[in-house]
This record gives structure tokens, C-alpha cells and sequence, in this order.
DNA sequence: TTCTCTACTGTGAACGCTCACAGAAGCGTG
DNA sequence: CACGCTTCTGTGAGCGTTCACAGTAGAGAA
């Protein structure tokens, strides 16, 4: 009662005392906090009572000590930090990841590995076995951490497709190629027939996957493909805007581009805007995530909505499978055209 | 070597494993694990070489069963989500958090908190010792956590003055006040006589302390106050638009604006081009935060840069020493005019 | 009755580490 | 030579939990 003068907090109650306190032994105590199987109710009445009196709380690393889990999930962003701060998707996706392991009373460690020496570091963390799995967000592909991880046998979920290794890795993404799809029919079905696109990079699933669709559906239409109405952006404002200015000067008659990203498509709408073009009257411009920055912008975004909410809930469900044991997984989601003025 | 059959992998060494490979006991590796003194430089040597050899990692379990800590440190933030989706410092905030503790090899456990329910789950965790201590970062001041925290004994450190328990919490902040009156001044020597201002949220440090310089510089250059003049809005770039139009309303003859956040400010550069004022000709405008939203917009904004690579920094040192028994402490920090376009 | 089966409970023995302590070795001093 | 001091090393004990196992009691079947 008194070991508190320092401020310091006083011994917290074990799994002993909560025993004592029920008048049973620690198995029982801990049979209750396991699920209560093969416990009968009027002790697992018993152990709950004294579990409130005490303000028992089970201490997790005795418990990690004996079961080799740590019950923690890591967040590994081997992003440079940059993108992080400008894309908002990666913020959606964390705070969905985040409520998703809160309802298995799971913590997420957040792990920023933007350098080569901070890959090290915790690369090594996490095969040490500190976390039992990694949500992996790391839209380039040739990223040398999921190989590795993968080969320490950490449980791993990825959130795109990983190029290199799709096979081998659990991932959970949009459908990138039908999302693109739909937009350019919905361009095309608006009459447009110069229809450009501004790209993601094409080291990167969504980039290669999104321009698959714009050309399968320029086909399917009948129309000619044209390289001049394609350039490539790395999913920032100013690479859409860079784009864009491109586009015109290569392809003035564009009357539509489809653009890999909002916040690319926000670059496009002011390259456009300076150049004189009316969006959506002379240039229809489409976008893709429906971000915040979509409905921010001058005309609002047409875009495509991923399923961020889902992607981070499965990507959570996935992982906790196979930590359980099971087999690598691999997710698709579909997407949605969100209609509005900028088209 | 066969266990490794089912995919999973190989029983890690332990320091056991690693005393037998050195010739040396338990206690010696220990030893040398824990900054090696009383340790033979032979000893010493043979220990790193085994510990090489093995690939050892300890077992941060076990050693937190004995020590009682946890070795990682929370990052918590009790805002509602949305405002960390649109403000850029909390990353900027979040990241340097991050790299500092990496120096220390110090894990970042990332809480985000949002809700009443998550809250309360977070606070037993954290109160059941599974963090050495915490960084909180939650703007707004009536805030339960941190008293709750504190109450328990943990190591807190805020990131802003806490307004009702500054005196008991260790907090930094940057220099609110100082900084609005650089503003202001800066304001008033370009010749600008009827200055108005968007405030923060006034149940927030940084909505008080920024009123109150700007008051003092009017004070302090004989202006008479202007309630007109003031209007009040929440931090988004949206009641920054509101705000505008209100001041604008309120005070046709405004002739500068300091706005006390840059987010808001790009919501009033908006509103101002709508009803065709010209910046910084006809109104001059004065953010703060130096965010990437300062030189996104049109004009870019004059603004106060705050250090959050030092206060991330000095957040985690306060929080280190005060695990290891300092008492609390507060740091102010000095913020920087960085001129640009809007005034 | 006796035997088996199920439902439940208690008891060591770990898990991998740190800590306190005891002891050894080396060296200078009285 | 005995003594103390410092530096170094090994050894048990124990942190709080889970797990495997042994054991008890009661119900139903032979």
C-alpha cells in the first residue's frame, strides 16, 4: 500500500493473486483467460469477480515469453516518407488497419523503413520475432524487404500486388485493370474518342494495371493507340501537372484523360486551366482512389473509389489467417465510379 | 535443421546457445548484452563472435518479464481522425518521432484513439505497462488521457502546452505567441493597418497563444482592438474559406489577414480570390505552420515555420530522461518568419 | 459393481532472460 | 604470508505466464 510513496506504480496484480482471490489455482485462472473452455461456471463466475476486484490485467510478455507469439502486428512503410505525407490513401488504409486489429485487442507497431539503414534495422527487428506478421505498404515493386521477410517465414500481407512475387506473398488490392476499364468506357461512352491517359509509375502494379485497362478498352472500342496520348506521372500533383503539359503539347486535340491518381489529376486540372481548357467541356478529366484531394479540387473528380475500408479489413483478415497457419492468400476488390463534374 | 520442414522457422539461439558457442556463461553474455562492464576484453570478444556466428537477437520477452519494461515507447493520438488525415505536421511530427527513437532502437508503437471506446481500451493497455511511456499528441486541452496518464504514473510527454495540466505534464511546443507576434509585426511593417485574424480552436494552446500575440503586436503599435477584425475557426482548410468570408463580411476594409494555421489560410486564399481581392496587393496574408500547403497554393504563403524536427526530437528526450527518473519538464522552442508571395 | 468416458481442476516444468550473490583470480600493502 | 580491494566469472533463483500431464468426480454402460 505504501510502495506507491515514490510515485512509482504500485506491484500489479498476477495471475497468483487473481487465483487466491477466486480460490483457485492459476490453471483455472488461466483457462478462463483463454476462452473458458473446460471451465465450469461457477468458477468461471468466481475468476471474473476476482479479476475485476484486483484490476487484473495479464502481463504479455510472461504470456509471449511461453508462446512464442507477441500478439502485435507490424506496419511496415518502406515508402520514402515523402509519399506517405502526400498520399492520403496511405492514412486511410492505417487508420482502417488500425481499428481492425483494435477489435482482436491487437496493437500495430508502425515501422518507417524509408532508408536502406532503416530497412536493415528493422528487418532484423521483425525476424527476430518481435511482431507476428506485417502489413506491408510498398507500392514499388522491387523491394527486397518482402523477399526477405518472406524467407524468414514472417507472415506477411501486402497491399497491391507485389510484381516480383505475387505468387509466394499474400496481397489484398483493387482491381486496378477494371477500375481503369470502367473509367475509359465511361469517357468514351461521353463521346470522347482522343481520350489520353496520364499514368502511375510503371515499376508499380497500379501503374502497369491501370494502363493495361486503358488499352484494352481503346481496343475493344476500336480505336487506334496512340502513344502520343500517354505519358507517365509518379503519382504526385507536379508529375500530373508536368504531365498534362506534356499531353497537350504532344496531343492538342485531347478531349479526355484518364489520370492514375487524384492528386495527379488535381496537377492535370491546373495545367489544363492555365492552358485555357475547360474542364469538363473541352477536356474531361477522370481520376482514380476518390481521395480527399478529389473533392477538393477546382471541378470536382470523377474518379474511381477503391475500397480502402475493405482493403484494410482484408488485409487484416488475411494475415490473421495466416498466422493461424493458413496459406498465402491473394484478394481482389472491386471498385467504383464515382461520378462527378469534372466529366 | 529439419524442423525447418513445415516452413517454420528454426528455434532461434538463445543466450544459452550463445555462452556455450563463446566458452562463457549465461551471465557474461548478459553482461555483455548490457554495455559490457566488469567484462574481460577477451570475454568480450569471444561473446561478439558468438553472437555473430548464431545471428543471436535477444529475446525481448524475456528480458521485459524481469525488467519490467517494455522497451517501446506509444505514440498516441487522441484527435478525431479526420484532422490527422489533413494536417501535415502530425506526420512530419509522427516520422521524427520515429528516426529518433530508432537511434535508440526503440520500437514506436503507433495508438491512434479517436473514439470514447478506443480511448478507454488504449489507456488500460498502456496503463498495464506495455509501454515504457508515451508521446501524446492531441491538440485539444480537455482532453482525459493525459490526466489519466499521468495519474498512473506514466511517462507522458506532450507535444503542446497541455492548458490544464501544464504545470504536472512535460510538454514542448513551439513558441505560439512569439511566432504570431513576428507575424503580426511583419504585418504591420508592410505599412497594413486593419489586420484581422483566423484563430485556431480556442479550447487549443496554439488557438490561444497566437490570438494572444497578435493582440499584444495591436497593443503594442497602438491599434485599437477590432472584435470585427477576429474570427474563429477549427484548423480545416474549410472554416479557413468561412472564416474569410465572415472577416470579410464583418470588415470590408481588412487590409491583411493572419491566419493560424496554413491550411486555413489556403481555405481564406480562396475565399479572398472569390470575392477578387488580389494578394498580397489588396490584403496580405500571414499563415503558420510553414506546412507543404504553404507553397502549394497560389500566391505562396508568408508563414511561421515551427521546428518539428527539433520538437520531435526534444519530445523524445524529455520522454527518455523522464523514464529513466528525470523529473517532468517543458520546452519551448522558437519559431522562424519565412516570407514568401501572400504578403 | 466395475469400467470407461467426459468434464473439470491442480501442479510442476518450462519459456529466455536479468539480478543478486558467491567465489576466484590478480595485485598491491602491511 | 595474510589481508583487502578490484575485476571478473559462474550459478541459482525467479519474473508471470502457458502447457502437458496427472488426477478427481460424476454419469452412463456393461
Amino acid at each position: 500500500m505504501t510502495v506507491n510513496a515514490t510515485g512509482g506504480r504500485r506491484r500489479p496484480p498476477t495471475i497468483h493473486d487473481v487465483a487466491r482471490e477466486a480460490g483457485v489455482s492459476r490453471g483455472t485462472v488461466s483457462r478462463v483467460l483463454n476462452g473458458g473452455h473446460y471451465v465450469s461456471p461457477a468458477a468461471q463466475e468466481a475468476v471474473n469477480a476476482a479479476i475485476r476486484r484486483t484490476g487484473y490485467v495479464v502481463n504479455r510478455h510472461a504470456r509471449s515469453l511461453i508462446t512464442g507469439r507477441s500478439d502485435s502486428i507490424g506496419f511496415l512503410l518502406t515508402e520514402p516518407q515523402e509519399r506517405f505525407f502526400e498520399d492520403p490513401n496511405f492514412n486511410v488504409l492505417l487508420r482502417g488497419c488500425t481499428q481492425a486489429l483494435a477489435a482482436h485487442d491487437i496493437p500495430l507497431l508502425l515501422m518507417l523503413a524509408g532508408t536502406e539503414d532503416e530497412r536493415r534495422r528493422i528487418t532484423r527487428y521483425i525476424t527476430a520475432g518481435h511482431v507476428d506478421g506485417v502489413l506491408l505498404v510498398s507500392s514499388h515493386s522491387g523491394d527486397p524487404v518482402a523477399e526477405q521477410l518472406r524467407e524468414a517465414g514472417v507472415p506477411l500481407v501486402a497491399c497491391g500486388k507485389p510484381i516480383g512475387l505475387a505468387s509466394k506473398v499474400s496481397y489484398v488490392a483493387a482491381d486496378d485493370r477494371d477500375g481503369a476499364r470502367d473509367m475509359v468506357r465511361h469517357l468514351l461512352s461521353l463521346g470522347r474518342r482522343r481520350v489520353g491517359t496520364v499514368t502511375g509509375p510503371l515499376d508499380t502494379p497500379g501503374g502497369v494495371e491501370r494502363l493495361a485497362g486503358y488499352k484494352e478498352v481503346l481496343a475493344e472500342a476500336g480505336l487506334e493507340f496512340d502513344e502520343r496520348l500517354v505519358v507517365s506521372g509518379d503519382y504526385s500533383r507536379a508529375s500530373g501537372e508536368a504531365g498534362a503539359e506534356r499531353l497537350l503539347a504532344r496531343a492538342p486535340d485531347v478531349d479526355a484523360v484518364f489520370v492514375a491518381s487524384d492528386l495527379m489529376a488535381q496537377g492535370v486540372l491546373t495545367a489544363l486551366h492555365r492552358a485555357g481548357r475547360r474542364v469538363p467541356q473541352d477536356v474531361a478529366v477522370g481520376g482514380f482512389d476518390d481521395s480527399p484531394a478529389a473533392v477538393a479540387a477546382g471541378p470536382e473528380l470523377t474518379t474511381i473509389r477503391q475500397p480502402w475500408d475493405r482493403i484494410s479489413s482484408e488485409m487484416v483478415r488475411v494475415l490473421l489467417a495466416q498466422i493461424g497457419g493458413e496459406d498465402p492468400a491473394a484478394v481482389i476488390l472491386p471498385t467504383e465510379l464515382v461520378k462527378r463534374e469534372s466529366t
